[in-house]
DNA sequence: TATGAATGAGATTTCATTCAT
DNA sequence: CATGAATGAAATCTCATTCAT
């Protein structure tokens, strides 16, 4: 166990240090020389633990995305037997969760989503959690509305979130939670009630 | 005159090659020699129109944002006398002209867009083109409702409009414009619509 | 003649040219660029006098030398039948006339100097040279002294003619050529006055 | 200390192979690559180790400095009590070393000080240099003659000392100590003995 | 005769990875 | 387990030369 406690504690140690490079000076930037000084380690261990630069790319955007999920679905469970409506809203809160919304997150974040569009194994983990985002998103609108009528719902508020991710993390004062979980909740109460009539 | 062609010709020639490129393998590996192969010229020819690789992404960002400006205002110059919800829907459709919504575009554009994150003369560009959006969409809310809720209308609007773009940008299948124009304007109308009774 | 006029200003004004490039950034930036720039031409024009850089490069160093000589030759004539001191005062005045010792020249003198040590053809030009003025001291010191003590009369002399232009050539103020003339003229009297008894 | 051993070895070895590089090709053709063959190493370690091309270029002039100024500084040392002849002898016999003497150092100082023309960095340790030899020189000459006539008789030697090098690098034969030494010596002492009569 | 657009060779530098210690 | 010295590939940029106009 010592072993495991020592190879666990070096990997969060160089995912955390790949989030800090990241949001210091760009992916472009992150050299692995730069992540091992953040660590305090040295560069030749990146791939002794993660096999190469590419690994702990990887890793590190498991660990964001499986900290998003963790946040969104903590949430969700403790409102197992609430209302669809206020469950969404828990999705929205995981969302812009205090732990998901600070710099190094948020611009790391952002980097891998745009370095996805051409590196298959990231692609494969965002298309993952998109996919995870978009039916939980339905899964609670099909039981307010018609399945199309929730697809549309589900995209609707997916984009917002993303959007508001998106120019949180490029504005000069970085993603403002509060009022991008009111915007969000916002659009989702019109969503629900500005309905159509059938 | 033949002189001025050739290099307006080249520059041009450059900047769609660059797109091409980084709708190809991404912005990482836009390297010069491909986007010079892209153009069908040598990787020398970009410093001497450009002064290097920077200045070619830059006019390439330019460009780009160039061309997105004046979607949006050639369709709001054709409404001058028209309601506000008509001009936001023409700043809608501006941002999902077929001109701006084809792969090399949008995978540019989001590439920039993560780039500017540490890029000082991309950052630039990059907020002047968010600030001209939000104020021309502040300035016809305004019309319909109190400032501050205007300025939220805006911000809930931009961050739809840009979640779309990205989410299109990432899907598999790319952007479906006349979805995004639906769902965007559908937002709209339910912001406008359904006001909290003041 | 009006084409040999052009041939010849064209020629004038680039080997001009080169030596202000040289004085300006050096002779390791003197690009062709540059120098075109600084003769109001395009650079494709010097392949086309010189053939090539190297030709110009070459034609400017023998431009330096030759004006050195003639320098140094039109003072010698006009003193045929004077003593050999005189004569030797005027080979010193000669290497410090006041066409020779403005920056432009020296720089680029300095620069041959130490390029002519790995290129052949530069290197011919400044033995030659170099021959030359030990040859002319040779001549003037053995009628005053001994063959051996004249031979390294002439070392000396133009070693301090040599040394007082490189260091001129490195100093902030450049070649102060009175100062230069001054303690070349006295070495030279003492070289002179002071002979071993022999 | 292994550590230390490792780097400053490496530095040792990739100055003299600097030298002997541009000893071979000259400045100008002496590229990194030829420099790290020299050396037995790859081209990379020379960022490692100097930051760049330019790092190493300045500790080898640096290095050529030290050593010269060491060879001066140690036979002044030997004679602290003797005469001021006797010690301007030792700073003639210095600058004459035989280990000053040999063609990779005798080109690279010719190479560095062409080069210093235009390059502050090189500049600034030439005129370090320069100063400290004029000022040695100067410090003896005081102690025979008034301050004036000391310093032009520094600036004689001086001179003469540098043409002696200059000539040396340049001639076919390379730089003859021990011809050299005599010369700046002789000169050395009719500066000493032929003083105008005051 | 003169231009300057274009090329392609070559130089420097950066960086991920490997490996001996 | 950990280091960091070293490599070699790759990328950018510069520049002399050529050639169509």
């Amino acid at each position: 166990m010592p072993k495991v406690g020592v190879e666990t504690t070096r990997r969060q140690q160089l995912i955390a240090a790949t989030m800090k490079a990241i949001d210091e000076v760009g992916l472009a930037d992150a050299t692995v020389i730069r992540i091992a000084r953040h660590a305090g380690v040295s560069a030749g261990i990146i791939s002794h633990y993660f096999g190469g630069k590419d690994g702990l790319l990887e890793a590190t955007m498991r660990q964001i995305l499986s900290d998003l999920g963790e946040a969104v679905a903590s949430r969700r469970a403790a409102l197992r037997s609430a209302t669809p409506q206020r469950r969404l809203e828990a999705i929205i809160d995981g969302n812009f969760d205090c732990s998901q919304v600070v710099s190094p997150v948020t611009k790391t974040w952002l980097a891998f989503w745009a370095s996805s569009m051409h590196k298959p194994q990231l692609q494969r983990l965002q298309r993952v959690n998109d996919r995870r985002l978009h039916s939980n998103l339905c899964h609670e609108f099909c039981q307010l509305m018609p399945r199309e009528a929730a697809r549309d719902a589900a995209r609707s508020l997916a984009a917002t979130i993303d959007g508001l991710w998106l120019r949180g993390a490029l504005s000069a004062e970085g993603l403002d939670g509060d009022r991008s979980r009111r915007l969000a909740r916002e659009h989702l109460s019109r969503l629900i009630n500005d309905q159509p009539a059938s």
